[in-house]
RNA sequence: GGCCCUAUCGUCUAACGGUUAGGACGGAAGCUUUUCAAGCUUUAAAUCGGGGUUCGAUUCCCCGUAGGGUCACCA
């Protein structure tokens, strides 16, 4: 495991500025950079970028750390930036104190006609090239940058300089970020070069697309992950559906643990070109995660969507509530859906399964199937009960055994769908075996009953 | 517009320069114990265009084209 002493541990981090809500590509950055290190048994870190005062907030700083708690990304260290606002301001003072970078009096941007003292680097005009772990060679001829601004005065350095200053400070071995930095890079390795800092390397993801293959935004409906999360996703289906966007091991492996993840991931397996991220394979991704799940991790998870007082309130319809695990299990993509099930704390919101808990009302023309008639319907349902009256063992195989033969000699849909109907007054619902067998058979012939009387 | 980046089914993607261009999601059809869901089977669907290089290009090179990113006293 020892790497050879002159070899420097991986270190990256993940840099955000908490000016609104991340949305998948941001985590997707931040999972790449944190897989990157554990595959390379390194260090990864996350720094608050907050040098903007105006535009970022604690609140949105808070939430990164949140969602990295609960989605399972685990950080070495972490570091705000303003706390090094004095060390930035030394390096400001000491580029200028070189010639490297001087005062400008300038008019203000904003229209306002201010005139005032704002800080630029003496751009060296030069070609710099880096190599991009994911894309190759990228050389830019920085005389196009011009003097660029990396301070808006002596007390309040910019971006390009805090970023520097920190990822040297930081120890940072590798940049790992979106594409949209790679314009920057060439300003940044410039400032590398002034302070006398070795250049990190650099690895510029593609970019996580709306589904107008445009960058994703607020604008264009892109879900913050702190939502999904919200939604009742997994954190492990949410990362793993992530993490197959842009990056894959060349198998045809698509579910991966953890562990997997840490050994398999590569930068060089990355893809140079953005991709919208498909929310049908996320829940494709979710259902797989959860039929994984034991009875009690699914009951956990599926606590968290389940607020039905219609359910909770009763302590027998808690026990019916259990035994319509399967049932629920095969049907949900994501925790919330506990709600369309069960309906809402609130009880306005009908929930697709009350009829487990409370009788329903049922409309007679929905009895009859196909060109059958209401007459041959309560018929079969009249014969149904009474052999249902016959089960001693109420299971669905004995329900079934015994009801089978005359649904097939009487053809299925005209036996089956009034049954089904009786007992769930529903066009669309689980079998009826399944149903008499949840309800149990006292309940279930008196469903019957009531629809024939 | 300048600079930079990118280009395989609708979407995510696989393919030492040699494959009937593979898989997954989604779609369609069918099967299964009516309907719903699940499951199973089958199926449609792609190498942006043009030139090279080569015995042979999805793959390498060039030119187009298209898309994207970036051009702040934001990050």
């Amino acid at each position: 495991m020892e790497d050879t002493q002159d070899k420097k541990k991986v270190v990256t981090r993940f840099a955000p500025s908490p000016t609104g809500h991340l949305h998948i590509g941001s985590y997707r950055t931040a999972f790449f950079a944190y897989l990157f290190a554990k595959k390379n048994n390194g260090k990864f870190i996350i720094r608050i970028e907050d040098t903007d005062k105006e535009r970022s907030k604690k609140e949105y700083a808070d939430e990164i750390f949140r969602v990295f708690e609960t989605i399972g990304i685990v950080y070495d260290e972490k570091f705000i930036q303003s706390d090094h606002l004095d060390r930035h301001r030394a390096l400001l003072k000491q580029l200028i104190e070189q010639n490297k970078a001087y005062v400008s009096r300038e008019e203000a941007k904003d229209g306002s006609g201010v005139i005032k003292d704002i800080i630029r680097f003496r751009n060296p005009n030069k070609i710099v090239s880096f190599t991009d772990l994911i894309r190759g060679e990228i050389s830019t001829d920085t005389t196009d940058l011009g003097d660029f601004v990396i301070a808006k005065n002596l007390e309040e350095p910019l971006f390009h300089l805090a970023v520097v200053v920190d990822d040297y400070d930081e120890g940072i071995t590798h940049v790992i970020r979106a594409e949209e930095h790679i314009a920057n890079t060439p300003r940044q390795i410039l400032i590398h070069e002034a302070l006398d800092f070795p250049v990190p390397h650099y690895a510029h993801l593609p970019l996580v697309l709306a589904p107008d293959k445009t960058k994703m935004s607020k604008r264009k409906g892109a879900v913050p992950v702190i939502e999904y999360l919200a939604q009742g996703y997994m954190p492990e289906a949410l990362l793993n559906a992530i993490c197959l966007c842009g990056w894959n091991p060349g198998t045809e492996q698509e579910i991966f643990s953890r562990t997997e993840l840490e050994q398999l991931f590569d930068l060089d397996r990355v893809h140079r070109s953005g991709a919208i991220f498909n929310e049908e394979k996320l829940n494709w991704f979710n259902r797989e995660y959860i039929k994984k799940l034991s009875q009690q991790e699914f009951w956990d998870h599926a606590q968290y969507g389940l607020n039905s007082s219609i359910v909770l309130d009763n302590e027998e319809h808690r026990e019916i509530l259990k035994k319509l695990e399967p049932l629920i299990r095969e049907r949900m993509v994501k925790f919330e859906d506990m709600q369309l099930f069960f309906g809402r704390a609130d009880g306005l919101v009908p929930g697709e399964f009350d009829y487990f808990f409370v009788e329903p009302s049922v409309d007679q023309k929905m009895l009859v199937w196909k060109n059958d008639t209401l007459e041959n319907a309560k018929l079969h349902l009249t014969k149904a009960k009474e052999m249902l009256e016959q089960v001693a063992d109420w299971t669905v195989e004995s329900i079934q055994a015994v009801l089978m033969p005359y649904a097939e000699s009487n053809g299925k849909g005209n036996v089956l769908w009034p049954l089904r109907v009786a007992l769930s007054g529903r066009e669309k619902s689980p079998d009826p075996f399944e149903i008499a067998a949840i309800l149990g058979k006292e309940k279930t012939l008196s469903r019957i009953n009531t629809i024939l009387t």
